[in-house]
RNA sequence: UGGGGCGUCGCCAAGCGGCAAGGCACCAGGUUUUGAUCCUGGCAUUCAGAGGUUCGAAUCCUCUCGCCCCAGCCA
């Protein structure tokens, strides 16, 4: 019965709640419709995540709905590639749209015949001015434009010049429909805004059905109207388009009367939110596709191993108000491990393995493989239990061994020589001998273990320096691991002078091909994510993990307090 | 210097005349067979600045300073 969000946590009513919830206890609006207005020109970004969750999440929260609708009102740079994925990004971040997805071009028609009806009244005309003249005659932010010489033609003959520019007569470019408002006006957007502009391109709906085409601000309004959206919520940009939204929807016989609100786009540091930039980086060939991991792409940080679940976290962690930050991408990282450290198994996995002997196995171990039972997750014992062998030989991390007797307990916590350390989930083993290949490198490490310390602390004067993981050298796989950086070294890679392509970070991505898993984890699905126990969270690729070739990406490291 | 929007901890942010929430980050301890997780504690006498109104101001008024957006036949 409330009309009041339904939202279980304590955060406070952001600034479109409060005009909601007024406007359902005033009896405004009858229900609460929004939309999500992409242009397919793109893939959709962390940006338009938070536009996504705020729209749909409204709608929920005040029993409403939100439409999808594809504001395609430029043919030149959209296509269905993206229509078709921009859909796939919104229902795997967990959300419906009411009915059928919508289109700009699905109303074509109704714009047209309502430009005709400004022009009947005198609102509208058709302008002969080329762009830079157009631009000369708007004049400039302290000064007035002056009238164009056509915005005195007659009702009749702007009806004729419209239905000529329809018709294909005019090149792209000869002539514009433009409202006649104010040349004059201090808000740039109300000299004579352009209505309709010549575009002879195949539309990717309507295909050669139009050769004119509207402009955003002669739809975006009409199209909230004619969907009956009652709150269409955009970025801060747009705030000075909105007399002109209001001009429209006053000027025009539509079935209801929206109300544009605007609030603070999402700006993350070291990243980029510019479809035009990341559509450089896809082009230039600097990344592998929109959804390469290192992408802010809902595609790409869905590659990555980004959860819908925590995506939508971060968003609702985000201000809905009219201030315009930089949020610390250390935000967006905080709800990515939150998730995974939930949900996310443990397994083991050895990124430079060196080997390691055990001389005194057979001694304690009478078959060739001994099988430990390890926990998925060391807090929750609902997620069972999983069984790792362990052999005379195996791997661990070159990383973890040292030859170097002076390193203090307190500063290296892994295998010294001479010294003891845990296997994770097996035995404590001590470091006995390195065996070296020829240009110095370590061929492997001869070991023992300590009997009976499986699940039990070795005796007394036995003091591991501290937890090792590992993989059984016969029995557990090769993998293929793909290691990220940030894909920018820049905190504002899109600030200042300079292009975004001079921040890339050099070495964003590394290919790891002589990586081991624990067995079984080849046969994990694509797509699963996994906690590689003291080296961070990582995913099964989705394109091209298999159990014939394992690839694994990186989604993000352990928080590292050394 | 036209118009629009905004300025509260390193970052995000609540607050709307009654005496500065919360999250991230950071720091210090504790637990731990992940240098993870978890737990405990610390972290703005001050709200861009200056005046003023008031018993009382981040909240009201005035002025000043700073930042963002607008000159596409892009959205």
């Amino acid at each position: 019965m409330s009309n009041k969000p339904a939202v279980t946590d304590t955060t406070p009513e952001n600034f479109i709640e409060a005009i909601i919830s007024k406007d359902l206890s005033e009896g405004n609006v009858p229900k609460v419709i929004t939309r999500f207005p992409p242009e397919p020109n793109g893939y959709l970004h962390i940006g338009h995540a938070k536009a996504i969750c705020l729209n749909f999440g409204l709608a929920e929260s005040f029993n409403g709905e939100c439409n999808l609708r594809f504001d395609d009102t430029n043919p030149a740079k959209e296509n269905q590639d993206y229509i078709d994925a921009i859909q796939e990004d919104v229902r795997w971040l967990g959300f419906t749209w009411a009915g059928n997805v919508r289109y700009a071009s699905d109303y074509f028609d109704q714009f047209y015949a309502w430009a005709l009806h400004l022009i009947n009244n005198g609102d509208a005309y058709v302008c002969h001015l080329s762009p830079s003249e157009s631009s000369e005659y708007r004049g400039w932010a302290t000064t007035p434009g002056k009238d164009s010489p056509y915005r005195s033609r007659s009702v009749a003959e702007n009806l004729e010049l419209i239905e000529s520019m329809r018709a294909g007569e005019f090149d792209e470019g000869a002539c514009v429909l433009r409202a006649k408002i104010d040349m004059a006006s201090s808000n740039m957007n109300l000299r004579d805004p352009i209505l309709y502009r010549i575009r002879k391109e195949i539309h990717h709906q309507t295909g050669d059905k139009w050769c004119i085409y509207p402009s955003y601000d002669f739809a975006h309004g009409q199209e909230d109207a004619i969907e009956g959206v009652t709150h269409s919520i955009c970025t801060l940009e747009f705030a000075d388009h909105r007399p002109l939204y209001n001009w429209f929807i006053e000027h025009l016989p539509v079935p209801a009367t929206p109300h544009q609100y605007e609030f603070g786009r999402l700006h993350l540091n070291y990243t980029i939110t510019s479809k035009r930039k990341l559509k450089l980086l896809v082009d230039e060939e600097h990344v592998v596709g929109w959804d390469d991991p290192r992408m802010p792409t809902i595609a790409g940080m869905r590659r990555r191993g980004y959860s819908a679940k925590a995506l939508r976290n971060f968003c609702q962690s985000l201000a809905v108000a009219k201030t315009d930050g930089i949020v610390d991408v250390a935000q967006l990282e905080f709800f990515i491990r939150e998730d995974l450290n939930e949900n996310a198994p443990r397994a083991m996995c050895v990124l430079d393995p060196v080997k390691i002997v055990i001389n005194n196995f057979e001694q304690y171990i009478s078959e060739s493989v001994q099988s430990m039972t390890a926990a998925c997750h060391p807090n929750n014992a609902a997620m069972g239990d999983r069984t790792l062998p362990f052999t005379r030989e195996l791997y661990i991390d070159r990383a973890d061994f040292s030859e170097d007797t002076s390193l203090s307990r307190k500063k290296f916590k892994r295998l010294v020589m001479g010294e003891y350390v845990r296997l994770r989930s097996a035995y404590v083993i001590k470091a006995e001998a390195v065996t070296k290949n020829s240009d110095g490198s370590i061929d492997f490490i001869s070991a023992s273990l300590v009997p009976n310390t499986v699940g039990d602390n070795p005796p007394e004067g036995i003091k591991p320096r501290g937890v090792i993981h590992w993989v059984s050298a016969s029995e557990g796989e090769q993998a293929e691991i793909r290691l990220y950086k940030r894909l920018f070294d820049h905190e504002s890679p899109d600030g200042g002078d300079g292009e975004v392509t001079d921040h890339l970070t050099p070495d964003s991505m590394t290919v790891l091909n002589d990586c081991w898993i624990e067995p079984g984890l080849a046969y994990a699905s694509p797509e699963t994510a996994f906690q590689f126990e003291r080296e961070g969270y990582f995913v099964a690729d989705r394109w091209e993990h298999s159990s014939t070739r394992p690839v694994f990406n990186l989604t993000i490291g352990l928080r590292d307090s050394k």
